[in-house]
DNA sequence: GTTCAAAATTGACCGTGGTCAATAAAAAAT
DNA sequence: ATTTTTTATTGACCACGGTCAATTTTGAAC
């Protein structure tokens, strides 16, 4: 009753993978076809969806590898005093979001668990920029009439709906960073 | 140097559409599929796309008619006078909005213009919205520290999230314009 | 009525994501 | 070593959205 992974199985996913990221550094995220993909891995079709249940899987797979990365970068800078610097602080993973409305598409919908036991690798990325956020704000300068969790997903939410401006072809051009700023001023810091 | 609209033509759009609801109706938004809509409407293929320049056109359309007819039953409604009642009288949007998963990603991929000069039949709905929460928040006891049309995008941006929510199982049992009013009250309402 | 240019319609065809019965390779049992 | 069972791989095949050169329909001009 046992199913130890064989080691052909972790070559091969390795290999989709490289082919993958290939690809997208070639022709960026939109472009890649599944064709191509197993193509430059050397294997047949059928063994990508062996791998991935669907093309989808693997965007989220390498999308949240990606956020987690972003997220490394911001935890490992000092916590963010005010609203100009957590709006500092998350210029990475803006930049990131941004790189491609594809790439926005796939994040947006994988975001949330699409099921209670299995969360995919995106999800995951949204919990845990959740976890950083309550950290910064847990002991930040901002209102206490709200609980802590619920100014983070504040946070999250505008910072979702700045992204989503930015697809705007009329707001495209303006700096983004700029933009989060007076929202979540307006957010964390209510008149006294 | 005219090119009046074809009897034909219009004739060819509205068995299209009809099909199209057909199929909704029989199945839903997701369900849909462009064979079954051409031979339930009794043409060709190619005439689909003659009229609408892809499938998400032609969705977009549908959902932004019904839109359209949820803002309709939220304007002929007295003006909300509180949290509580902004919640109720959004009540039939959020209904519409969550009906399939599908129908949402359709909204979200066309929240946004795609162009500038092109507005397409659900970033109009979306402008719609706007004003009429601008027209409650007007005169409504909120914060007038913010803008009104900000605080109507942040309602706006709050209503998006709360869906988004509900497409978590984890989240989805619950009752969502219940799950809305906390957000609006800590945006709209903050302590004096 | 006939002619003719513009507009609408057609359907064979293509690209791409995804399936699955058949096969090959690896591990376990003998 | 040989057989058996399990696991990974294969590639022909399908479903579905979308394209386009060829054809038909329309209606205005004569």
């Amino acid at each position: 009753m046992k199913q130890p992974v064989q080691q052909r199985t972790l070559k091969t996913r390795a290999r989709l993978l490289a082919a993958a990221e290939q690809v997208i550094a070639a022709q960026g995220f939109e472009a890649l076809r599944v064709d191509q993909v197993v193509a430059n891995a050397g294997v047949a079709k059928g063994t990508f969806f062996a791998h991935f249940t669907d093309k989808d899987a693997l965007m989220a797979q390498l999308i949240g590898s990606r956020i987690n990365t972003a997220l490394d970068m911001i935890e490992e800078q000092p916590t963010p005093n005010d609203v100009d610097e957590i709006v500092q602080a998350l210029a990475p993973l803006m930049a990131l979001m941004t790189c491609e409305r594809y790439v926005f598409d796939v994040i947006l919908r994988h975001s949330g668990a699409a099921m209670a036991e299995e969360i995919g690798p995106i999800a995951e990325t949204f919990g845990r920029f959740q976890t950083v956020l309550e950290g910064w704000l847990k002991d930040a300068p901002v209102r206490r009439d709200v609980p802590v969790a619920m100014l983070a997903e504040g946070v999250g939410a505008f910072f979702i709906q700045v992204i989503a401006l930015h697809f705007c072809a009329l707001h495209s051009d303006v700096d983004m960073p700029a933009r989060l700023a007076p929202w979540l001023r307006a957010w964390l810091l209510p008149p006294a």
